[in-house]
DNA sequence: TTGTAGGCGTTATCAG
DNA sequence: CTGATAACGCCTACAA
């Protein structure tokens, strides 16, 4: 059934139903409510391809993940689908992985589907190395691009992210407020993100007036996070005499952390602090619960789509926005107040 | 630029470009590399609204489900995904939420995008009362629907899933054979599943010879589950005394166990054995970590888009295809060998 | 207030 | 092997 079926039920004109269904007010009510009951009747509804050809638009965006089974992503999916969907738009949605290969062929299949925006999630889009960013320039040459947790600057791409660095910072500082100075940091990412979380740290400790720095990268060997982390921990030349803190970079690393302390005897927090980062339900899981960030992404994707749906209206939006993240002191840690 | 464009330039009919680009072998060498370098030079891509008008079908499947953020959906969803792109579809995603009108809406919407399927992700869209499952079937007229662990005999809907009662039979028959058989099983929704795994719960009790049946019905109140599950158990009169086993319709449930276990000083496997479900990393957090029941997710996803392609190519495919689950023994269990 | 007709960019059929 | 042309179903000036 198409829109000549109804016309000829209804014994209008195409025009007229078309009118109909766009809620056009130039109808009368009589034509109106007999188109609508003949539309009704049938169960017609617009064919959606030949309306996106006519419009040049599905009102569709696509979503662009690394892994959308990974928990954070997961939540910023959720939240972005939302807030799209409030506004009348769909997504569809792309797991990317890692690759470069795989990260651009995504990014020209969504762009050949005509999604009328690409939001990229999380902070594996864009690289150090300028030239790799390449792609997602073009790619705004056609549509907005939006980085949920990444930077880049160039026309027609906007920005919304949370300073991972002063989160850092911030709960490196407590550590350091506490008494606990010798502090580890643990990592086992290269992002934009995560080299900012570093920044953050190494930034904290010098302030402190600390010189020495320490860091351990964990790379992903077992395919299980938190056995890489014990493994790493375990094969750390006399831990125990040399750190009162760790500070990881998610909270799956934290809770490695703690599985190690467990396993050496080492009481948390008495002995050591540990903290982990993304406020995520893991961080609830364990006991002690551990100490964390939370980097506001629920705030960080409503904004990322308020952004987008200025864009679309045509009014001028800004290019980033950048929210803070706050603390959240948990079982893991014993923070002296602050005076 | 068009195919019309395309066309000129390359000195050739419109015809004579679609061959090229659906890669129809009636094409000389020298026309087929003259239009490919125009193409090229251009950055031409077909207009995919105006193809799917044409072929009625943008290669594109709705994915429902209630809430991508929730770790086993946003898996599910994960492993659709890559399935189907594999397969050379793309996915439109739908989070739903669990009210009935949302659902519906949701369907309808999808629908009226003219995706070339819709798969429903988790066992909250089947209802018990099956006047309430109309509008499945009804969409199900336009196009086949999939269901990931949800059951449903209708023309045009398979069903691909766990056997949920047999994983619960299981877990509890281990504890049982193991002497902990003052059995609490704890659960939080009325789902599909979550029925079946009741039902298996009973089974094993009853095919052991107790007579008492123990369940409690966490309601959500805080919007934090685990402090719920320890609350509920807080309050649950002797406790220790009653019970040396708890089996949880869910990972997460199991660890407010385990919180509540701390609380009490009840030592974990030794006076109280507790299992969780869904074998997800939550129970790996924790510490004991957590006795799960592996209930094949990624299995279950892939034969479900297996089953999808073969419905597309014509071939008669199965309305229900049901896997086992696998118990996986950690450490807050502590089951004897079985003979 | 309503109808007519052209355009959106493909694919597919049929003739050459 | 190639080209002309009719769908596909909707939207929207422009006319009436």
């Amino acid at each position: 059934m198409n829109i000549y079926d109804v016309s000829r039920q209804a014994g209008v004109s195409i025009a007229t139903v078309s009118r109909v269904i766009n809620n056009n007010t130039n109808v009368s009510e009589k034509t109106r409510a007999k188109v609508l009951s003949v539309i009704e009747e049938n169960g017609y509804t617009p064919n959606a391809f030949a309306r996106g050809l006519g419009l040049n638009t599905m009102k569709t965006i696509g979503i662009l993940c690394p892994d959308c089974s990974d928990a954070y992503i997961a939540q910023a999916v959720y939240h972005i689908e939302q807030g799209l969907r409030k506004n009348g738009y769909d997504c569809l949605l792309c797991c990317t992985g890692f690759e470069k290969k795989v990260k651009e062929k995504s990014m020209e299949l969504l762009i050949s589907k005509r999604v009328d925006s690409i939001v990229m999630v999380g902070s594996f889009y864009t690289e150090d190395d300028d030239a790799e960013n390449e792609y997602i320039r073009l790619a705004s040459k056609d549509i907005p691009i939006m980085l949920v947790n990444g930077k880049l600057a160039a026309p027609n791409i906007y920005c919304t992210l949370c300073d991972d660095s002063a989160g850092v910072y911030d709960v490196t500082s407590l550590f350091i407020e506490s008494g606990h100075t010798r502090i580890l940091y643990i990592y086992d990412t290269l992002s934009f993100s995560s080299s900012n979380k570093l920044d953050g740290y190494r930034k904290a400790i010098k302030d402190a007036g600390i010189t020495e720095e320490n860091t351990l990268f964990i790379k992903q060997s077992s395919g299980e996070k938190i056995d890489d982390v014990v493994r790493a921990l375990s094969e750390y030349k006399d831990f125990e005499k040399k750190f009162d803190g760790i500070i990881a970079s998610d909270d799956i690393i934290a809770i490695g952390a703690l599985k190690y302390a467990k396993k050496c005897g080492i009481s948390v927090p008495d002995q050591l602090f540990v903290s982990g980062y993304n406020n995520s339900e893991f961080g609830r899981c364990s006991e002690p619960e551990v100490t964390t960030v939370d980097n506001k992404l629920e705030a960080i994707c409503h904004q990322c789509v308020t952004t987008l749906m200025g864009v679309f209206a045509g009014n001028s939006m800004p290019k980033m926005t950048v929210f803070s993240a706050d603390v959240v002191p948990r079982a893991t840690t014993d923070f002296k107040e602050r005076t």
